[in-house]
DNA sequence: CGGGCGATTGATTGCCTTCAAACGTGGTGG
DNA sequence: CCACCACGTTTGAAGGCAATCAATCGCCCG
């Protein structure tokens, strides 16, 4: 339903470099890596470019006003992101591990979506995801436990793989921590325990096996 | 930024029931009546219309797989909901107190903004807005303790009021822990403690008197 | 081999939930 | 008009789940 995901999109640089927004939007773009941890845009910045995501991870998020940090997506190849309404970031972005990503000039996707219906669609259909996503979101942040938590981020995460029953993490416990609203110690012991009933295997700590799928699927409806 | 608040709207019929998108699109109905706790439409079902609420109060919600209810925001008088991008709603929606609400036609909405571009536009940041508000909410819900979440929800819903500092709650204990992702007792709590420190007042339970926003917000912060 | 970082595991604390009971208010019927 | 009931709210006591504090483990890299 979202992209390709993890395509081989054999990444020499010539897969030129644009955005797909829709069957009737494509824009050129930039190329441009970032390291682990770089950030790629901060919130309250001119918001200047939309991004793609080709290879690693990307993760968006918003800081409460206290300084905890709330992870609200994370961004698989094929992935847009960065992409606002207003001429400023409503949330930050940095690499989740590094990560090349196609960056567009706003001002062109304004240009395309004030200038072409089609466009204009496809801009509305990506907004409209994202925000069916976040609203997702919000109830798994609102109405479960650690248990449910980690095993619907699983679910959520095996469907954006090819190989639906092995996944590989790019993100740390931290990250997973502070995208289902978390510590880093229950995240660890809801995987512990996932493991114990066989429901996933842990070769590494990075490297998920789904053994028992509905189990997880169990485990997400009532832990 | 989002409407006006308790808008005296001299509700006889003749307000033309319409829906006013943005500036340069707004489009007739019907206007209709529910009655509390009654359902305007269910997650699943064709969406038909788009909703705008002139008087009441009206709540949006999920279900989580196992039942546990999510509410995802509330409608206050101004406020348009019921929009959706596919042609089935994916949340669904009840009167949290009698409101009269117009309806109009979802094929009018699409059709305008699939001709006209300020309507297309219009339609876009009505999305993007919701967007924002749901992230917003992520973070009060992944990232906050208790009393935080009910004071950020009393301050969040005092902005919408033209008097700041005294609110008549539409909604029950019942519905600000659901959408706090708390339970009734707590939220109860919340207020007690919130009127212990002379945060509020509380004439009566459904009667907030804001004394001491600052309070408030500190507590927003760092409960 | 040693250092550093991320992950795991254990022990304890604390906050929110759960269970339970009492309170208040609004509405209905006697 | 008052009595009574229903429902929403408040308050109290107890339990449970996740956070916190703390130590160990494992791995990657120098």
């Amino acid at each position: 339903m979202r992209s390709q995901p993890q395509q081989p999109n054999q990444a020499g640089a010539a897969a030129h470099d644009s955005i797909e927004f829709g069957p009737s939007l494509t824009l050129r773009g930039v190329r441009m890596r970032f390291e682990r941890n770089e950030e790629i845009f901060g919130e309250a910045e001119t918001a200047e470019y939309v991004y793609r995501v080709v290879s690693g991870a990307v993760r968006t998020m918003r800081f409460s006003s206290d300084g905890r940090r709330q992870i609200l997506g994370f961004h698989l190849p094929g992935d847009v992101f960065g992409w606002e309404i207003g001429d400023t970031h409503t949330l930050s972005a940095e690499a989740v591990s590094a990560a090349d990503v196609i960056m567009v000039r706003r001002s062109l996707v304004e240009k395309a979506s004030a200038q072409d219906l089609q466009a204009a669609h496809a801009v509305l259909a990506l907004t409209a995801q994202n925000l069916n996503t976040a609203r997702d979101h919000a109830v798994v942040l609102g109405r479960k436990g650690a248990g449910e938590r980690v095993a619907a981020f699983l679910l959520q995460l095996a469907d954006r793989f090819v190989s639906r029953n092995e996944l590989d993490l790019p993100m740390s416990r931290a990250d997973i921590a502070d995208y289902l609203g978390l510590t880093i110690e229950t995240v660890s012991r809801a995987f512990s325990e996932m493991e114990r009933q066989c429901a996933i295997a842990l070769p590494s700590s990075r490297h998920v096996v789904v053994r028992n799928p509905a189990a997880l699927a169990d485990l997400q409806m009532a832990a």
